[in-house]
DNA sequence: TTATTATTTAGAATAGTTCTTGATAAAAAT
DNA sequence: ATTTTTATCAAGAACTATTCTAAATAATAA
C-alpha cells in the first residue's frame, strides 16, 4: 500500500465558488499516492484507470483548481512538461539529466536558499524555486561503470 | 553606450568543429549588451536590425550554439519562453509576477545555496537553478499605492 | 578544384497547454 | 419542487514556443 492510502487523504475545501468534485478529488488522491512527480498526461493516465470518462482537459482544470487553492505544488524544469507535486513541505528538486526523473530534495534544518541570495531591495518575495540538476545515484553509478569498460 | 560596447565584445572560438559566423557573432553581441534577460524572438528583432536576413530558426540556432559552448546561460521561469543571459557569473534570477522581467541576483559572498540543501547521497551535481519570484520593488510599490487608494 | 562539412533559411511539424462551446451537474433563489 | 444561476466537464480546435526538414549557401579540407 502506498504511503498515501485513498482512505487517509486529507479532506479539504476549495473555497468560495470552488467545488469539490469527483474528478477533482481522484486527481488529488492521485497526488497524494504518488512520490515521482507526474506530469499531467501522466496523472490523467493514473486517474483513468479510476474514472474512465474523465479527459486530459478536465485534469488541466483539476491541477490549475488544486494549484491554486494551494495543495500541490507545480514544478517546472527547464521547459519539460510541468509535473506535480504534493509535497507542500519546503523542498527543493533534484532532475536527472539522464532518466529525467525528479526527486524531493528536503532542506538542512533552518538553512534557508535565500540566505545566500543578495535580495533586491523593496522586492516582495513570493516563492524561492531550487532546482539541481546533474545525475541521480543510480545514473551517475551505471555512467561510471559504463565509461570503465569503454 | 552600453556596459559592453560592441567593440568590446570578447573574441572566443566555438570549438572544433564549430564556426564563428557573423549570426552566431550578432546574436553574441546583442546578449552582450543586453541585462533585461532576452527571449529568443526578442534577440531575433534586436539582431534583424543589424542583419535584416536572419530568421527565427537561424536566432534559435545560434542561441543553442553559445549555449552548447557555454558563453551564454538560458534561464527559464516555470514554462515562460526561454530567456538567455550574458552573466557567466554565478547568480539567481528574481521573476517579477507582475511585469514579468527577470533581474539577475547575486549571492551573498562566498555563500552557496547548495549548502542548504541534503543532496542525495552519490548524486552528480551539474547546476544549480535558483529562481525568486515575487513583486521586483517597482511593482511591489505601485501594487501597495493602488491598495491604498481602494 | 573538388569534396566534405557546417550553417542558414523558410516553412512545416511537434507537443504541451489553453481556449471554446455545448452539455451536465450542483447550488441558490423563487 | 421548480426555476435560475453558476461551476464544471468533455471533446476537440487553437495557440505558441520550439524543433525539424530540406534545399541552398558558405566555409573548410583534400
Amino acid at each position: 500500500m502506498s504511503q498515501n492510502s485513498t482512505g487517509n487523504i486529507k479532506q479539504f475545501n476549495l473555497g468560495e465558488g470552488h467545488r469539490m468534485t469527483p474528478q477533482r478529488r481522484f486527481v488529488y488522491e492521485v497526488l497524494m499516492n504518488s512520490t515521482d512527480h507526474p506530469t499531467a498526461t501522466e496523472v490523467f493516465m493514473r486517474v483513468k484507470n479510476k474514472m474512465d470518462s474523465i479527459s486530459l482537459a478536465t485534469v488541466y482544470n483539476c491541477l490549475d483548481a488544486l494549484v491554486g487553492v494551494g495543495v500541490v505544488r507545480q514544478v517546472n524544469v527547464d521547459r519539460e512538461p510541468s509535473r506535480y507535486c504534493g509535497n507542500l513541505e519546503p523542498h527543493a528538486h533534484f532532475h536527472c539529466e539522464n532518466c529525467a526523473s525528479v526527486e524531493d530534495i528536503s532542506l538542512k534544518d533552518g538553512a534557508k536558499p535565500s540566505n545566500s541570495l543578495e535580495l533586491p531591495r523593496g522586492a516582495k518575495v513570493e516563492k524561492f524555486e531550487v532546482v539541481v540538476r546533474g545525475l541521480c545515484p543510480e545514473c551517475a553509478l551505471s555512467k561510471k561503470t559504463k565509461k570503465q569498460l569503454n
